[in-house]
DNA sequence: TGTCAATATGGACCATCGTCGATGTCGGTG
DNA sequence: CACCGACATCGACGATGGTCCATATTGACA
């Protein structure tokens, strides 16, 4: 988190004595946060792991119900969840739905935690 | 997320043809979503940044309190959740408790997110 | 067109989270 | 010792999240 990610505010002095430089404002605080809950889920996790660790860094839902201990609409909810925060791209191949990592938006968190 | 920070798990061919190499385990999955959880709020990323971008990387509570627009008891309970999760240290200096931020456990979600 | 397999959606339930006001605790200072 | 300021804790409340079962939808294929 380095100051030049953080939103620029009217400089102070507190009482402490410390010098309040920057603060990172609350829309991008949101935006971020958005991006983080995404990610803060064991199964998530799991399920990113999965594709990530794939040829082409994509796999088809049928993949990763098989290992994870949940069940398929789970399965199916949490990918929905990382396809509205902008980590997935879904596309249908047939029957299946493949899902390919958004890799610079995973870097795009990497970066605001630096 | 790259491959080497994946536990491993016996491979498997898949009904789409897809080789299976990789699986987080559901406990380090658990151990990481720990430490995203606490990263994914909104004001606990705007107290980061401020202690971020203060000078020794550390801050007072009156600090922070003045720049976020919650209440002292929820500043408190926001603090408590990043020292819980290890990305913050408490240390007591007369009236007055400062934050700091660890460096090297925000490096590790950086890591995990490679 | 009818059926089946793969995936998505809806509804419900319980757990967890973010927030607040009130109050407790601790340290400094008169 | 008494008081005051800084911070933490408690208890409560509404909101959100993860999970499931049941069911709808979609696409392939006979």
């Amino acid at each position: 988190m380095s100051v030049t990610t953080l939103s620029t505010t009217p400089q102070e002095v507190s009482a402490c004595g410390t010098s309040l430089v920057d603060v990172l404002d609350r829309v991008e605080a949101d935006r971020r946060a958005v991006l983080l809950k995404a990610l803060a889920d064991p199964v998530r996790l799991q399920l990113l792991s999965i594709i990530s660790a794939a040829p082409g860094r994509e796999a088809c839902v049928c993949d990763m119900t098989e290992a994870v201990q949940v069940s398929q609409p789970t399965v199916s909810h949490h990918l929905k969840t990382l396809v509205d925060a902008g980590l997935l791209t879904r596309e249908r191949r047939g029957s299946w739905a493949w899902f390919r990592l958004d890799v610079e938006q995973l870097a795009a968190v990497r970066g605001f935690l630096a």
